[in-house]
DNA sequence: TGACACATACCGACCGGTTGGTATGTTATT
DNA sequence: AATAACATACCAACCGGTCGGTATGTGTCA
């Protein structure tokens, strides 16, 4: 599983073969095709396996014990900006990764993509909801969960030109910016 | 050109095999390493041949005769929400599917797509420069050409949730939010 | 004008290797 | 003994790429 991730978030999925990834695991192919069905399989499981791991590392994250809710979102944007370093296939994600590949022709492993996007945004749509709340403020035409899946598109984009550019120095001007973004929605004068 | 256009946009780089591609296309495999040295070389061209085909497309639309330079930026912003329409493969971007692929196996078609999106920014670029100058700005911890390329990840980050949902609709929120970042970013109260 | 040399465009059979997947074991656990 | 967990060997289809050959110019010189 964990080979499977990182192969496809270097690779992709298509590039990514069977055999290839067995001899990474250390295991057989028989072995592979016990566990997993079809290849097809393997990345439903690979984006459910994801979710359960980044569920995991983001809940145990310093922000997220922050009373104040707009300062869980903005140590969330905070936190994805500090994760961006090092390889580039080390900071991307890995369903945004499958499912350019898959949407149109593997639908299961797209529908897996989006409940592991969805249910990330989930939890920062509820922070919102809560800051929208607690900071008495009027959205405007943008609701809390429409806020929440821009914060992931913006995230996503910023991994498409981090890839492009070779580093993470776009990404992070990127997150700066909906940082800034989601700081003037909240009508905070001072971004940095 | 186009075929392979086509067929990355939907099934990705790697699953495009050149057999397929040829039947498309109506011409041999002969015909084709002709034409291209490797399958990667292909790759490489179809960015250039995209980059070529947008800028005609986007220097042609109404928006880019207006006076102000910050009306051209959100025109531009305006139109990118207008296409978002139709099946996914049609309004999404072949170089964003394509270097999401090859930034790491294929570092010619990740220079490419770069090429491709750097260009494409430029233009935008310079829109922002004047229109911060126009409107009398002073950008704090941003600049025009950081902005443009934040534009970029936003509309690419769309594009991929529009494929995990299977519709523009996340896409035409997202696009939606930056504006409104842009508007607040130029001073302007209202949005819609 | 016609013969020759040469270049470009193209064809499609073919190649070695790889692909996802299967069939048939063998071993460990309950 | 039964079942799950593996391993090995193998398959047909497909992969990117090559190859010898052909058709169609195009420029040159007797």
């Amino acid at each position: 599983m964990e080979a499977a991730v990182a192969m496809v978030r270097e690779k992709g999925f298509a590039a990514t073969s069977v055999d290839d990834l067995c001899k990474q695991a250390g295991v057989t192919k028989g072995a592979f095709f016990h566990h997993f069905a079809t290849k097809e399989q393997l990345g439903v499981e690979a984006a459910r396996h994801w979710d359960e791991m980044t569920s995991a590392f983001f809940a145990a994250q310093a922000y997220r014990q922050l009373d104040n809710p707009l300062e869980r979102v903005l140590g969330y944007i905070d936190f994805r900006r500090e994760i961006l370093a090092g390889e580039v296939s080390e900071f991307t994600c890995l369903v945004g990764t499958m499912v350019q590949e898959a949407y149109q022709s593997a639908p299961a492993i797209r529908d897996a993509c989006d409940v592991t996007i969805s249910r990330h945004a989930a939890v920062i749509e509820q922070d919102i909801a809560a800051a929208i709340e607690a900071c008495g403020i009027n959205p405007d035409g943008w609701d809390a969960k429409g806020l929440a899946l821009h914060m992931q598109a913006v995230l996503q984009g910023a991994f498409i030109l981090a890839k492009a550019k070779g580093g993470p120095e776009v990404a992070v001007q990127s997150v700066d910016h909906l940082k800034r973004y989601v700081s003037l929605l909240f009508g905070k004068e001072t971004v940095q």
